[in-house]
DNA sequence: GGGAAGGTTCACAGATCAGTATACGCGAGG
DNA sequence: CCTCGCGTATACTGATCTGTGAACCTTCCC
């Protein structure tokens, strides 16, 4: 009956086995496609357990989304966390975090997968999917405003799209990765919006 | 048993109010949360007809996306036609077909959403839709190199990531919408690259 | 007249879906 | 000792899924 998500972090032994391959599973092959059945027998628990823990498929998926939106958001602190960068360096700092980060994610972005088969707003996974976004737009906006870049706000808008863009494009035939690209265009973008800029 | 796409211009009345309905419903709902009982109730239509135009969903959903795509390259084509456009408008030009296009799409890229879904390459459909990317991004170069940018290649790859981003971020409380957000981006970039540029 | 094409009606298979019921095993902490 | 938390095992419900079988009704065209 629960249709909330768990707190990824305080999870008894099974249920942290349940999470860990229902992340796997959603994001490899999605979430729809993937039935509870498959996650219990992949995970090695009974299905009663998973039920037991999580209450509900529903709650399973947020608590997935919620667990995954954690780990994007630590690895993207850890990129801020270098030091001796500039103002400006700082506001491309997620790009170089999305590179590694795609070395093992593969299949575009979590989030904007789960949106695309979770069209109902009532569904607690929407909620994490759409907050994550609001999330890394605000931090564009922060980084913008601290380097004192022209138009903060447009200007984010403009690197969260080359952020999902990256994630969305799968590689061509081009030898660098998006993400690579990506972040070419983003210091572009950001010393356009430089205040010496003409 | 059939299991490729049909011609989406040759299709009998009955398969075209099937197409109609599934166009709609897949793009709205999901593909995998779409049932064929659903696609045939709302087109009016027997799922035995379904079944007799069609094949297969697999088919159906080919087809779907196949439809789709022509629509799209229809109408970026009718913005490369408007005359007068220098060679640098004409490589930004898909950006401004977005914005009025994303004024009925409002749920993404029908062609990453399908890929979210659809991660076997065996699937009909998964062709379809990662030939649309590659379609754009060869266009973009193709415009790149008749504006005589540099980094023809890497600038579309650019830029078809500003465009898929455009249409992955969900319009933010910003009062612009992305597409025209991101189609200023696509101007800074082209500039960037233009030959008399520093 | 006689096919052939497009569509309808309805029943039905076989699989898979989310979720539940009941009963049991086991270890840790009071 | 005894309960409670965690997990096991198995069987089951009812709904929904894709896909099929067989008979029948039009309409158009030769």
């Amino acid at each position: 009956m629960k249709a909330t998500a768990l707190d990824p972090d305080t999870l008894t032994p099974g249920a942290r086995r349940v999470l860990d391959s229902a992340s796997e599973l959603f994001y490899e092959r999605g979430i729809t496609a993937v039935g509870v059945d498959l996650i219990a027998q992949h995970s090695g628990v009974t299905k009663r357990t998973l039920y037991n823990r999580f209450g509900s498929k529903e709650a399973l998926v947020a608590t997935y989304l919620l667990a995954r939106d954690r780990r994007w958001r630590a690895h993207v602190a850890g990129a801020l966390a270098t030091s001796g960068l500039t103002p400006q360096e700082r506001a491309t700092a997620p790009f170089r975090a999305l590179r590694t980060w795609m070395l093992d994610n593969r299949r575009g972005c979590a989030f904007i997968n789960a949106l695309a088969e979770l069209p109902d707003p009532e569904h607690p996974g929407h909620r994490v999917a759409a907050d994550q976004q609001q999330w890394l737009l605000e931090l564009f906006t922060s980084l913008a405003t601290e380097a004192d870049l022209r138009d903060p706000g447009d200007l984010a808008h403009q690197l969260l799209c080359l952020y999902e863009g990256a994630l969305a494009v799968q590689t061509p035939a081009t030898t660098r990765s998006s993400a690579e690209t990506v972040a070419d265009a983003a210091s572009v973008l950001v010393r356009a919006a430089a205040p010496s800029a003409p």
